[in-house]
DNA sequence: TCTTGGGTTAACGGCATGTGAACTGTGGTT
DNA sequence: AACCACAGTTCACATGCCGTTAACCCAAGA
């Protein structure tokens, strides 16, 4: 699979500044907001495998941010976990209830803060993205070698295609709007034209068959499993 | 949380065995029974975080166990899902009103089966509480795949249909004023004609029966449930 | 009977998407 | 340096679905 990708939101820049760098030179995928409501707006387009939330924030704080992420469904695959600092016992026990899947305390080392991180990444990977496994598909997504076996048959394929296939096979049958597409494949920063999206489907039907990849005109794509 | 549990109710060892393998290898701990009293006898003493329920069996049906299920106080907090062949007989889901929290399409595919009983679980551990998508109607509407799930039926409707149902549907009996349907579904500056509505209407009553749509004259439409 | 509101059907046309080819940049090879 | 292969993007044009409209019908009430 691609990096992953981490939303990371918290309302001081140093603090954002310094765990953005940490993760990036992991080569993660860091996405930043500085309150929780931009938070909430961002995950929803970029779909992030992991979201780093501050408990106290303005604008709306860490969990009240993590209960509006759980009651949508576009977001139940990512995990979220708070950044809470030491002594803010309550904040723990609100944060569990709104449905947040861990707690790192601040201050933050870098050290402990990636092997945290790595952990809930590889928890989520092993269900989440792709299961190296024969799904009756007659595909298998192989992350670790970039490789994707067809009906027996190895295929590589570029980056950008294998991570479109990576994106939509994460969730068969589930509709990825094209913004959600752009965001997680291409970043939020980049822009391409409208097209592009579509002609990367399209190499991916010519290599695999049209019956994975179904349009749902004016919505998005969607893998059929 | 330890473990979650999954009772697994289905009369073909074969599929029996499949579904087991692949829920036991991600760490879920798997009870099975062949037959709907068997299912529920043994939900009682296991109270299962999920249950996966296969639609057509002997001795007591899927439809019959959720009933039974739903009935049993100590089997509230579970999930129940229906595990219901692609264009299986309508008349033999005809009992959907049952109270099944989601449905999943046979033939199972190991990736969606466990993304999909991912998501409800993870539904359950956050809130403690699922609503289903399921309003008693033999009508599911599942906003991310964009499909309707129909007497056991998928149907994949135009972006502006699903939408104007979706939006009838979310508060059954309800009447919505053609103003009302319009700045909803249309949005608040677009202008459109006078049947423009009607035959959107028209069309969900084709592809989903009469009885559904209400017409209240000099008003607007409502659902029924 | 006239009016008002909704139902029905078919046909039109726009727009989202499909498609083939050209263009650009990059990294590797000789 | 010249060349090549390939990924990624863009462009121009084709296509077909979907949304809308228009014209007409029917029913109910004034």
């Amino acid at each position: 699979m691609g990096k992953q990708s981490i939303l990371l939101v918290d309302d001081e820049p140093d603090i954002l500044d310094f765990i953005k760098y940490n993760l990036v030179k992991e080569g993660y995928i860091v996405h930043t907001a500085t309150n929780g409501r931009e938070g909430v707006a961002l995950a929803k387009k970029v779909l992030p495998d992991l979201i780093l939330l501050d408990v106290m924030m303005p604008e709306m704080d860490g969990v009240e941010a993590c209960t509006e992420i759980r009651e949508h469904k576009s977001l139940r695959q990512s995990i979220v976990a708070f950044l809470t600092a030491r002594g803010e016992d309550y904040s723990q026990i609100a944060g569990f209830e709104a449905g947040a899947d861990d707690y790192i305390l601040k201050p933050i080392k870098p050290r402990v803060l990636l092997s945290r991180v790595q952990a809930l990444l590889r928890r989520k990977k092993a269900t989440g993205y792709v299961g190296g496994d024969y799904d009756g598909t007659g595909l298998m997504i192989d992350p670790d070698r970039y490789v994707v076996l067809h009906h027996g048959k190895e295929l590589s394929l570029p980056k950008k295609e294998f991570e479109l296939l990576s994106l939509l096979a994460s969730q068969p049958g589930r509709v990825f709007s094209r913004e959600n597409i752009l965001a997680s494949v291409w970043g939020t920063d980049v822009v391409v034209g409208d097209r592009t999206i579509d002609v990367h489907i399209r190499k991916l039907r010519e290599k695999l068959g049209e019956q994975y990849f179904r349009t749902v005109k004016g919505v998005g794509y969607k893998f059929v499993g």
